[in-house]
DNA sequence: TGTACATCAGTGAACGCGCGTTCACTGATGTAC
DNA sequence: TGTACATCAGTGAACGCGCGTTCACTGATGTAC
């Protein structure tokens, strides 16, 4: 047998990790094979062992974020810890509306990268956006002021708030306004989880 | 002199126009300059006759939403008559969270439809629909329930609700999810208005 | 231990196609006289 | 009023370039004997 099955693996993470870095950058579409094989050290051709088509590393890519850093953010949320509800969405808000997570091009969320360029993708590609949101109104939903409203209301509204101003912040060329409008939505948010 | 100047001027409208509705549904990519030259009723090569690239043509589709239907929208909305400001925003978001906002693609504003495509385009395009968003705000400022917070503050936030929550819906492909955000949006944006 | 061989991840040139842009030309309009 | 002419919006073929995808080939790995 030539080489290991853990060789080629390796090489599938490097290009799908290669693929979120860019693609959060530069959008689906100005990302080239050539971009995100180079960046992961081998070159064009090499691409379709891993992957059909640019499409199925579109989805891989968004994907791997829940993997990756999501679960990082939900661990230190303190998902796994006896940590409060209102206390875990308070520290996802301070980490997802923070201006290090606005500044952060290269290992932001891809909701907030890419809302455009996934509707119109195809259904994989949404599905593994709609689990990245699902992941992140779960923990809400533990965690908002439910005397509001219902709590899966208040959770998805919330989530609303955090993508929509981040997408907002991120779009407009004034930084001024923008770093307003991420500072509304990050105490709006705040207020919208449970006191105790 | 050959023609009139009436003339070429309602060929760039037709053009605009084309271009808006196109990118709305299809993205900036997607649409070629064939496409929207076709749709307006012209043949390719009259297009450097009007604007000087494709670029170019965003800025001006991405702005005429603000004379068209915008400007429509806050007329709907009371603003030249006697309405509050809370009774002109409870109208506002009464249409943009609208199940009927959520499927016109074809109309629908740019802010929902063209979040990560403008963020990575020239700064005009970014001025556009910085514009969008300051007339969404200034109308809002007028009509946010001011004791939760300063209105400036609401009316941001309010403004990331409104457009993240119809961002997430035309993205998630479980139109129930879909529409679960919308009307989870819809209700939270409209508890932040004034009630008087 | 050493040599022949099979496997397959990766290489890199080439193919096809599409699209933004250019440009020489057409023909409708309206002015000059 | 009628005819020649200047203007310029629009036409459509062609150009260039880039990129997704294909494919014949290479060479490193490790097994067979």
């Amino acid at each position: 047998m030539p080489y290991s099955v853990e060789h080629k693996q390796m090489s599938r993470k490097k290009i799908v990790e290669s693929a979120r870095v860019l693609f959060n950058r530069h959008g689906f579409q100005d990302v080239t094979i050539e971009m995100v094989m180079a960046e992961a050290g081998l070159t064009r051709g090499a691409f379709y062992g891993h992957f059909p088509s640019k499409e199925a590393l579109y989805e891989a890519a968004v994907s791997s974020f829940l993997m990756g850093r999501g679960a990082i953010w939900r661990e230190e949320s303190g998902v796994h810890s006896a940590t409060s509800g209102a206390e875990m969405s308070r520290r996802m808000i301070n980490g997802y509306l923070s201006s290090e997570h606005l500044d952060d091009l290269d290992g932001q969320c891809p909701m907030i990268a890419l809302p455009s360029d996934v509707a119109r993708a195809n259904p994989q590609v949404r599905l593994a956006y709609q689990e990245l949101l699902g992941a992140m109104v779960g923990l809400f939903e533990t965690g908002v002021d439910s005397t509001t409203g219902p709590a899966r209301e208040q959770a998805l509204s919330l989530a609303a708030l955090c993508v929509g101003g981040m997408i907002l912040a991120r779009t407009l060329p004034d930084s001024g306004l923008a770093e307003e409008v991420r500072r509304a939505a990050f105490n709006t948010a705040q207020s919208m989880t449970a006191r105790q």
